[in-house]
DNA sequence: GCGTGTGAACCTCTTCACAGCG
DNA sequence: CGCTGTGAAGAGGTTCACACGC
């Protein structure tokens, strides 16, 4: 495939991004790959080969134009104007999530969803929790939203059906259990479980 | 490096454990290697392969001994007991944590502290916020804990820092910002942002 | 027959090293 | 001189395909 449609190297470029933004806010306005490549865990030749796939951005001798590269990578990865996230769950992740927001990100929290009627009605954040049969009047429909899903555990794949079944195609579960989507969905998860099981492995192994 | 030590490898071993867990708790007792790709995204091949470095464990024709084998990945990862979690950050997200665990992980969160005064004294789930400079009443110290970063955007640096200081070298930073530690502590990090990021792009060449 | 275990082929990603340009 | 851009080399990971054993 295509090195510019790889994974690794889109997830790098997000990283890229968020670093690019904090520097543009402190003034930089030049940063060399070297700069990039430690905070984003990389190296330099790497953010080099990254970028020189989508172009070439930087000047020999001095470096890459802080506020051109951010520009062009979020025009690369699609986020200059990012998708409304629409939240199903409004347990304690959830509405930690409509409260606080993508800190950084960019992202907002459009909506709120919940299939418990003794939930609906109340406030999050800015919000009031709807009951998902109501994501029926969602203008516009689901397909150009991103559905994030914190629900009790073990209703991940109902969450996940009520989405797919209103036209949702983008999908971040935060729930921890197996969840599966048609074919033509894209689902992401984070995933806090494995990342601690990764962590243990590597605190066992340091002896 | 020997694959029994990849990334790759071990994230798979977690996944596979996590449904080897639902699939034991159905009173299922053997599992072929297609029936754990699926849910978890990968394919027969590749679970077989990642099983046989560590030995052999199925019985051909029929499959793998469900409860057997998920004690081996267990052994594996050392997730056999898991270490205990302690909380920095008493925000909606740290609350969030403390008051419902990581469902399904298998950890607890033994511990909560914040920088803040304001929030020290304050319950959390079933445990009372304690000041940062707390940590050094940890019986045993940090160092077969796990930390967890949950703060104010912008103050991950300093709590990651506080953690080192109490001796902790394992920990998984909620925060989106860079954070940098000593090359003798593992920081890992859930990345909604950058999922989000990743969801997006695929939202927008899906056309 | 069925599903595991595994060498070999294949492919992707990373690192190296240096030419090229400001 | 410094840092980018990039072919070439290297490492690592994935897929194939089939022999083996229940």
């Amino acid at each position: 495939m295509n090195p510019a449609n790889s994974e690794a190297v889109l997830r790098r470029l997000s990283h890229y991004a968020r670093c690019l933004g904090l520097a543009v806010a402190d003034g930089i306005d030049t940063v060399t790959s070297e700069y990039l490549a430690g905070p984003c865990g990389t190296t330099s030749a790497s953010v080099r080969k990254d970028l020189s796939i989508f172009g070439e951005f930087g000047k020999r001798g001095s470096g890459y134009p802080a506020r051109d590269l951010l520009r062009e990578i979020r025009e690369v990865l699609g986020i200059t104007e990012t998708p409304p996230l629409v939240l199903i769950g409004a347990g304690r992740v959830g509405r930690a999530i409509a409260e606080g927001g993508i800190p950084g990100g960019g992202y907002t929290v459009e909506a709120v969803f919940d299939t418990d009627r003794e939930l609906t009605g109340l406030p999050a954040g800015g919000l009031i929790v709807r009951h998902t049969d109501e994501l029926a009047g969602m203008e516009g429909g689901l397909e150009d939203r991103i559905g994030i899903i914190a629900v009790t555990p073990g209703r991940a794949q109902e969450a996940a059906d009520i989405l797919v079944g209103f036209g949702c195609r983008s999908i971040l579960c935060l729930n921890m259990e197996p969840v599966s989507v048609p074919e033509d969905v894209t689902l992401r998860r984070t995933e806090m479980a494995t990342e601690l099981d990764l962590l243990t492995h590597a605190m066992n192994s340091r002896r």
